[in-house]
DNA sequence: ATGAAAGCGCTAACAG
DNA sequence: CTGTTAGCGCTTTCAT
């Protein structure tokens, strides 16, 4: 008749009812092969029946691990990084031991960055993965030395760190649009300040170059990372005198946008004009029209990311490595040749 | 020189610097009114200074609480889900104390949402927020009476909850498309299971009954809640006999696939086929043509989840409430006329 | 207003 | 193989 709010078991509990010591309950959870056979069965039961679970408090503060990773991405809700926080999650269900995902969003703000690292040092989580965060360098340098890390998209010789070939997939994607035959490529980035924009810019002028083909700078406009800023920004590449037959649009989410702005102004997407996007946001290829884009396997890149940072949580002293995912050029109905 | 990883302060550690004992440290960080002034300025000052941290872990295990908070959704990958995750961030940022988030999956799978639950409790989390769970009774009673929860889109009389006015907000959708003159209007669900899609279906009948109009079956099509699946039921609607001239999509992103697979049947939308969404994810505004759709507020709503569960955690004894959300039309251009 | 002491529930030596 | 013991760092009576 115990009306209290059930006061959970703790191990005393179970030892009691079990006939043998708490500690002895506790091997059996935490060691079970230094346990006689016989009696290890015994707890493992009365465990079961009991429902006893090991209260995470007073473990951690015994073993000060949490149990717990955290992931900070510019903003949830993104696609490209929900997308990449589901790959995350699906890693940690697959590992044998339990992580909690603690989840923040930078927000591409340095200050907020920098916030949020003060209370993964609180929370003394075990490990965070870090995803293209804001400008300047990473900030795992207010953590501690010894706390797993691992960066998505900024690249750190101290950390491991997945990237993409950015070059690779940019020449891949003017490649596609030289080959149609544009010359007069845009690009919409997602601000003039983060690292993310300034890189793909980079690349993207690279890649041109390489076909020998110049970007104008009115050929380059921003989209504030939304299909509204895409939107926007297309509209305003249109109404130059001598408007781009093609567009890069550095996340699908701007691509998108500027396909719906051409679209409202009576453009035909590809036929007066071909759109790139980046990423595969899941819906792309079910846009008018379908479109083209570099695949950059956001899940994928979630999963493998929390992959790695398990096995440095469990092996601390391997050796940070790189690993470069390609780009790869998905070709959809958004690009064909310009009109001649 | 100390090489080690420099190990995080402790009560002790800032009491010694003080010239007082840990306790009044203690009561310093926790109830600074029970402290002389001198002596608090100095331990606060050093606190500031040293940069001393609480170690969560033993004060939870002091209070037993976590200042941990969880939300469910059935995917993180879901645009909607994803703003509503934000809005739940948002709130929490905005709080006088720090809870942390963390985020579960339960892929509408009710064996997940079990499973979870029992994490749940595993975890002591203060509370937790339930979004549109899988089929069945919401798992709320696996769960302690004394943890705070709040359903979303989820009803029950013993726990605060947000609800959709579905009811008013089908009736305004089909009064639109009624007023337009449409007389053939099919809808596209989610799945056959789901308590979500059974009960959009339920009022989409419902309010097509309030204009005299009937859902023959074969306009009732199922599209797996994601965009690819939106683009093969369209066709299948498409290719009746007597296709209909106007779709309702469960959820924008199914809409958006639907008029995808419109489009690259060389249909016309609006003209050929009206097509009304739900959700205002981000993006349909731009989408080619822009969406007509149903504004569910989801950022507004995970915000206001939040902040009712915080109050529920401050505030046990309060009375459970269940507050509707109507639903607000946004008429953009995806619906017209059918042709005559 | 402050200190001493107990103990939250657990893990990990250390004995036996 | 198992029990005893000593904390992990904190909050909170209970004294003073």
């Amino acid at each position: 008749m115990d009306k209290l709010p059930n006061k959970p078991l703790t191990l005393k509990d179970v030892a009691l009812r079990a006939g043998v010591s708490h500690s002895t309950v506790s091997r059996a959870i935490n060691h079970p092969e230094l346990i006689n056979g016989a009696t290890l069965e015994r707890i493992m039961k009365l465990v079961q029946e009991l429902g006893y679970h090991t209260n995470p408090f007073a473990r951690s503060l015994q073993t000060s691990h949490s149990s717990t990773i955290a992931l900070v991405v510019p903003s949830i809700s993104n696609l490209a990084f929900a997308n990449l926080t589901a790959g995350v999650q699906a890693a940690l269900e697959e590992a044998t031991t339990r992580y909690d995902l603690l989840i923040f969003s930078s927000d591409e703000n340095l200050k907020k960055e920098r916030f949020i690292c003060n209370l993964l040092l609180q929370h003394r989580v075990d490990g965070v993965i870090f995803v293209s965060s804001a400008g300047g360098p990473p900030p795992t340098s207010l953590l501690p030395e010894n706390m797993a890390k691992v960066l998505v998209e900024r690249s750190n010789k101290k950390v491991d760190s997945l990237i993409l070939d950015l070059e690779g997939g940019l020449i891949e994607a003017c490649s596609h649009l030289h080959e149609l035959g544009h010359k007069k490529i845009a690009i919409i980035t997602g601000d003039t300040t983060s690292i993310t924009s300034k890189e793909r810019l980079k690349w993207f002028q690279g890649a041109l170059a390489v076909f020998g083909l110049p970007l104008a700078t009115e050929y380059v406009e921003h989209g504030g990372w939304t299909a509204r800023g895409g939107w926007e920004a297309m509209l305003r590449l249109l109404q130059l005198p001598e408007p781009p037959t093609a567009v890069f649009g550095v996340t699908d989410t701007i691509a998108m946008g500027a396909m719906g702005a051409a679209s409202s102004l009576g453009f035909n997407i590809p036929a007066d004009c071909s759109v790139i996007g980046f990423n595969n946001e899941p819906g792309s290829s079910e846009l008018n029209p379908p479109l083209t884009t570099l695949d950059a396997c956001s899940f994928q890149i979630g999963k493998h990311a929390a992959e790695i940072l398990l096995g440095k949580i469990r092996n601390p002293d391997r050796q940070p490595t790189e690993v470069k995912y390609s780009l790869r050029l998905l070709k959809r109905s958004s690009t064909a040749p310009p009109r001649s």
